[in-house]
DNA sequence: ATGAAAGCGCTAACAG
DNA sequence: CTGTTAGCGCTTTCAT
């Protein structure tokens, strides 16, 4: 069997409690006793036993991450930083897709699987009227939310109205009055990415006083493959836009492509612009409002951790700046 | 307190030992025993404390994931196919980043943080020669690998030799002799992918009777922007290559990028070619040698699956077949 | 500053 | 088929 603390407590001449205190370097612990223990532990090559520590202390030393989506860029880029910060605190990171609520995957809830199994939980942008949502929140134990946020829950996003406002001004400041848009799906249950950005754009276009043609709106379901669909189905319209707005930058990416299909080029015959400063856009040369994806990720972990540990959580939702970083795929509106 | 298994043995006038052998499921219970305990286990919302569970059975019910990104496309795309599996088998998956062996990041060492944590573990491609391995392996506990092929260990990996020769020799077949290669880094621990591709592009370059210049290697270290510079040194010798081999897709994506700022068209002036079958791949057009990403890593949390249940281990590497998919990155030598 | 002792909630023989 | 009984290895009062 594995050494367990009552061999470090016997050869260290102390009583199993001391051993405990020591190694968690509580107080009230005598330094050279401290010492001693940390010596005699290391020797006989001690590792606790996670188990039996949270069955005695009723805390899991565990966090759980649950996102739609682990292969897609922002998510596995938010997960990235949270699982630095996470490791850094010694936190076990428990991975948890709950899949697309859309695209119901046969997967048992996640809530229940939850239970009793971690400290806290990090939401990545699940879409808020998914029904899981409610269920994790009703887990009612410490929670941070990504790119999502819910009355009375702390959360990091960029503000998604003012972002697309950002992208949908620049268009129009180029002299562009024909502009599409290549939203996400036409579903119940948006995410808020989706939700906020649609709305960002429409006021954008109607502080422009300019209207909106129901036409030029698709969607792109935020994959490569939607938005190449989605610019296809605009550019084949009587009359096609002469810019575009796509809700993420994936989608921005399969609109270039379609415009490149049809013989046009970015940015001259056809604007386009997205949301997210996705790794590929400055090599596509997309112009995109950029997000620091990977540090909302942390922020939320950080967040997480503080309420946790007590520490008083934002209720107000953390906000963080976007920039609008311009590229050849948007120009001016010729005519 | 939450409830436990003996409010449950209460409740339904039974002892904690039928709770728990009617819970899990175990022979030896009457159905209508146990179809009792059940509905009494679920009225009273009964959930089981897995810390107890753990401690009593010695089993931890957890797989830790080690690797060494999160964020790149290659290591989320595996990582999503073993939450897949995981999540079916009802395992909990611990995320564990050790990060790259060559850039060094301060953070503690894997193997101890894993020791009574995990029931087995599944490594992702981190180099054969990172020390981290070694210490992994002397965890002595059901293990399995992607990527990565370890003598003794479960494995599952394409040919990457093969993959390379492949993609080589389809750039010998359309009549190129000067040919480039972008490699990951000069690394004294490289990937395995990263030497067995060399050696596959060796291998294919040598049957064909063609010189490897020297002059005609470089490195992208696996990143787009590494691509675009490596191509761009190629481009930038007195003899450029006609034809060029990257390692993986994301560094031919910025050799494709490299290009065009030389106002050089792809497949037409020069060649590239990828591995890999990066989503991007076919929208950028690529030449590529498709492996089934996310399936890696479903082969392996099976293997891994079936090694903690006792099942025979296939010691043999699992090897998962690619495929040339020809796109307009590539075409035939202008003389 | 340290020790004694009582659990934490479950599983696993062993009986019956 | 079911119950009894020991633990699993640690944390945490409560004493001292």
């Amino acid at each position: 069997m594995a050494i367990t603390i009552r061999d470090v407590a016997e050869a260290a001449g102390v009583s199993t409690a001391t051993v405990s205190r020591a190694l968690r370097g509580l107080p009230n612990v005598d330094e050279r006793t401290r010492g001693r223990i940390q010596q005699v532990a290391a020797d006989l090559d001690y590792v606790i036993s996670p188990s039996a520590s949270r069955l005695a202390s009723g805390r899991t030393g565990s966090i759980a991450v649950v996102t739609p989506y682990v292969a897609r860029w922002f998510f596995s880029t938010v997960l990235s930083g949270v699982e630095d910060v996470l490791q850094e605190a010694d936190m076990d990171l428990l991975l948890t897709c709950i899949g697309d609520h859309n695209t119901p995957s046969g997967r048992s809830p996640v809530a229940p699987r939850l239970r009793r199994r971690v400290d806290g939980i990090l939401v990545i942008a699940v879409p808020p009227a998914d029904p899981q949502l409610r269920e994790l929140l009703d887990l009612d134990m410490p929670t941070s939310m990504i790119g999502l946020t819910v009355h009375g829950v702390p959360s990091v996003t960029i503000d998604d109205v003012a972002a697309a406002r950002l992208a949908t001004q620049h268009l129009i400041n180029l002299g562009h009055t024909r502009i599409g848009i290549i939203g996400g799906s036409p579903s119940e249950a948006p995410f808020t990415a989706e939700f906020d950005r649609e709305a960002g754009f429409a006021k954008a276009m109607s502080e422009a006083g300019l209207d909106i043609d129901p036409m030029l709106e698709s969607y792109g379901y935020f994959t490569i493959e939607g938005g190449e669909t989605a610019m296809t189905a605009l550019l084949t319209q009587p009359k096609p836009p002469t810019a575009v707005f796509a809700l993420s930058d994936e989608m921005a990416f399969g609109a270039l492509r379609a415009l490149r299909a049809h013989g046009l080029k970015p940015g001259t015959d056809v604007s386009v612009v997205g949301v997210d400063g996705h790794d590929m856009s400055e090599h596509l040369d997309l112009t995109t409002v950029v997000q620091p994806v990977s540090e909302l990720g942390r922020i939320a972990a950080d967040a997480l951790l503080t309420q946790m540990r007590g520490g008083e959580s934002s209720q107000e939702p953390i906000r963080v700046p976007t920039k609008l970083v311009v590229r050849g795929s948007t120009g001016p509106a010729r005519d």
